[in-house]
Parts: structure tokens; sequence; C-alpha cells
DNA sequence: CGCTACATGTAAGGTGTTACATGATTCC
DNA sequence: GGAATCATGTAACACCTTACATGTAGCG
């Protein structure tokens, strides 16, 4: 689905696929070029994507077929599946009573790190994105994207906070 | 890590055991009978586990040794690592100018009833926490998890409530 | 000329799930 | 006696990452 879907808004090569997939769907989606080069040969033998000179195979872009657009249409409408949920975060914070003191402090002050980058990540996707104008029929969607992450980040942040200033009280009231 | 921080609380046999991730550590973590079998079997090789009569090997709980508990501490102070994210909802979000009209609407408003969900769920598990005297040592870190989790759903609901509002714009804008 | 970026691909290995097989115990 | 639950385990398979192998093109 997101190689179909990246292709389906602007050909490209297998090595541009895995720079736009990092680059663009980064905050909730990526691949390796181990997934990317057996399934772009997957989609070309179904002939759901093409290339243009199928002689000289080096640094040709692939395409979408009209038939890639049909079934990209197809994926995209199948209910998404949630994947298992796996924090280490909060496993480590959940059995925090073994933590030496201040790990736990750490751990919370770390993922709270984290969430202003992806904040700062958030902002400069979102000047992109007004920049790249083969973005821009998607764009309304794309922001609900960026958007998304944003409040997940700002999520943590709050969490953080209030999560910060109870370990403080919790270490020095057992001291 | 969560089979030696859940043998940590209390002996368990290893039915019993996926039973506690699935309900206790559920909302962010999962472990399958595939994968907890075989780990109980090496922890047991590695003595980091034991059970009090190895003859009879049915239905006697496991419990974790001093060793067990030294590699848990090990295993809690080192860094988390994110998995890499992969969220088929955002996904299909991103490309939806290629979703029939209404199917972006669809996926917001699942999103956000899954939410909704997870909120009652925490809940529930406050009013759990407070009956179950086993968990009290742990019971100020699982809270910290909890707010997490209520943090992340809110976050959720919100983003999700003004997506609605926005796809509601955008299709009566463009009929 | 050597370094970096572009480009493609494969093989090995790790991780994890699902499904199946098996049997004991408990409860109605 | 039969159904549900408790309990343990395995085998097949899907998925994905890392590392390696290989080569081209452009640039300083």
């Amino acid at each position: 689905m997101a190689v179909l879907g990246a292709l389906s808004v602007v050909p490209m090569t297998g090595y541009a696929l895995r720079e736009q997939i990092r680059d663009t769907l980064g905050h909730f989606w990526s691949e390796s070029f181990g997934q990317i080069y057996p399934t772009l040969a997957e989609l070309e033998r179904q002939e759901l994507v093409e290339r243009q000179s199928p002689e000289d195979s080096r640094s040709t872009p692939y395409s979408i077929t009209e038939a890639g657009l049909a079934r990209l249409r197809d994926l995209l409408s199948e209910p998404p599946q949630t994947p298992k949920p796996r924090s280490g975060l909060m496993l480590r914070l959940f059995f925090g009573a073994q933590l030496e003191p201040g790990a736990g402090r750490r751990l919370v002050a770390d993922a709270r790190s984290q969430a202003e980058g992806q904040l700062a990540e958030m902002a400069s996707a979102r000047a992109e994105l007004s920049k790249d104008s083969r973005l821009a029929p998607n764009a309304a969607y794309i922001l609900l994207t960026i958007s998304a992450g944003e409040h997940a980040a700002r999520a943590t942040i709050a969490w953080a906070d209030e999560a910060l200033a109870e370990l403080a009280r919790l270490e020095t009231a057992t001291p």
C-alpha cells in the first residue's frame, strides 16, 4: 500500500521510494530496502507498476498502472489493523519500582525530549508541504496526518511533565 | 523483560502469565503463547525462573529467582528502543484523496470510538489497581502508565474531532 | 583519483503470530 | 457425560531488518 501510494503521487526508483517513505511518511510508516525491492518486483510481475524501458533497468523510475491505481484504492478501503502495541518505555515504567532512583525520571525526560523533536519535525513537515507542489492534491489529507503527529507529541509532553512532577514527589517522599 | 517483570510481582503459570499480560499490560504490550512458553523454557534453563516441583510440570507456577531479579533490573535499565512506526490509519489518510467520499470520515470516526474505548479501559484499570493489593508496591508507577494511556486517548479524540470537522468542510466544499 | 551518493538486489537471521495437538480439571 | 476452562507445547509461516555484494555516476 505504501509503495503503490507513493508511486501514485509521482514515478520513482526504488531508492527514491525509500527516501520518500523515510522523509515524508516517516512519522507513521517505514520500509527497508529488503522490503521495497522484492515488493516492486512482485508488483511489476502483477502489472500494477511498470518501467518505461524494460531493457535498461537502472535508474528507470517505476510508475503505477491503471490496475495499480485500482488495487491501491482497494487496499486503502480495507479497514486498518492496529498492530499489537509494544512500548518499551511503558514496560520499564510499569516495573519502575525495580529501577534504581533517578532511572525513571531519565526515561520520562528522554521521552519528553523525543516528543519535542517530533513536534519540530512536524513543523518542518508543514513547511515542506507548502513548497512541494506535487503533493498539492493530497495536501488537505496530509495535514491531517501532521496534525495527528502534533497532537500525539503534545500529549506526550503534557504527560511527561505530570509524570516528572509525580516522580520527583515520590523520590523525595521516600529517600 | 515482560515475563520476568510479571513473575517479579507474583508467581504464575504460563497460561496465567498470558492473561495477566493481556489484561494488565494490554494497552502497551502483548505476548502470544508461542512466545511465552519457549521464553519460560529458556529462562528456566538459565535459572532465572524456577518451579517448585520439577517432577510434576502441570499447573506448577513459575517463580523468579534472585538471578532473575538481577537480570530483570539489567533489562529494565537498558534504554528503550522505539519500534518503527506503522499506522495503517495514517497511511490511509495520507492517500485519502484516492478514497471514495465518506471513507476518510469513517476511518477517523472509527479511530475516535476506539480511543473512547481505551479511555474507558483506563478508567477500569484504575479501579482494578486499587483493588489488587499485590500491585500496591508498584501502584505509583502503574498509575503513570495508565495516565499515559489516557493522555494518548484524549489526544486522539481531540484530533479526531478536528479532523472530522475539516473532512466535512472538504467534502461539502467540492461536491 | 577517490569519495559520496545513487541504485539494485539477496541471504541470513531474528521475531512473532496462528493454528494445531494434547490432555487435565472443573462445573453444570 | 459434555462443555468450558486451564495448561503446555510445537510447527509452519509471515514478516522484516541487517548486512553484504555489486556496480554506476558525479564531483572536488
